[in-house]
DNA sequence: TCTATTTCGGACAAAAATATCCTAATTAAA
DNA sequence: TTTAATTAGGATATTTTTGTCCGAAATAGA
């Protein structure tokens, strides 16, 4: 559904929430750690959403990524994988036409359209805080 | 959502069934035509579907590929879609845990659910033979 | 039987996604 | 001011997906 790299962006930033509920800052280390995942390809993707805004990185010892509270309630799913996937898998074809609409159809579209549109609302109306806190009580896992 | 080798897939049973509607059987270069496809790939994965029994192939002169009313009725784009990109897509954890479920749930896990219950009804709803119709009477197009 | 046409299937190639490595820039603290 | 720790970012490597090439096998028809 999502490339790996949306998948590791999506679980650092879920970690990196976690951790901000408490007032902690996490290294690159901790959370390819934290979210088993390659350090250095987990470092391009951190680069990547620091840079479009979705968490805040910090240089030098002490160091690391942060996400304040109103910005894990403001971020939903859907931005970290507009952000990282683009918007391919929310406006594509299902059957790859670059043309197809309405009034073009190609055959699945109708279908389609109800299932992304699930999906779209889904991923729109979930929060990193709400998963961040599932998280926090041990609700749910990042790793296994 | 799914693999190029999936789309072009779906797409060629498509043809081959709006063809067999009318007793035609069409070749691969009449396949890879109709749906925009690399003429080699399109090769790799019809010989995939018709080992899988998705379609009929022929050899020699007048050969080509064709499906019976039967099968039309029968196949569904669930069964394409297993046969080609297997069951990561309906079984495989959102966000790529190897162990995923109620017991052990990603974040997302319970709202994945959610939709990959809506993609794999859909999929197993969708007959050929419906999506075939809808080519042949001109609803619906390959290519665009 | 011969020929032309078609799918089959293995080997290879190119492109994209995933992953690694190394140096630079920044910065907190000694 | 120096040092050590950390992210930033470019270059490179590996793996997977996508795509190509070519000869073999089958087969309809002359």
């Amino acid at each position: 559904m999502f490339s790996k790299a949306c998948e590791y962006g999506i679980k650092a930033t879920l970690f990196i929430a976690q951790k901000s509920l408490h007032q902690q800052r996490v290294s690159l280390k901790e959370i390819a750690s934290e979210i088993d995942s390659p350090i250095a390809f987990t470092a391009k993707i951190l680069q990547s959403l620091a840079r479009s805004g979705m968490v805040d990185s910090h240089k030098g010892p002490t160091g690391g990524f942060e996400m304040d509270r109103t910005k894990m309630d403001t971020i939903t799913l859907y931005e970290i994988v507009h952000a990282i996937d683009g918007d391919q898998i929310f406006h594509g074809c299902g059957l790859g036409l670059k043309q197809c609409d309405a009034n073009h159809p190609c055959p699945v579209h109708e279908k389609f359209v109800v299932i992304r549109e699930n999906l779209t609302q889904m991923l729109q109306n979930t929060t990193v805080y709400e998963l961040a806190s599932g998280l926090d009580i041990g609700l749910t896992l990042l790793k296994r």
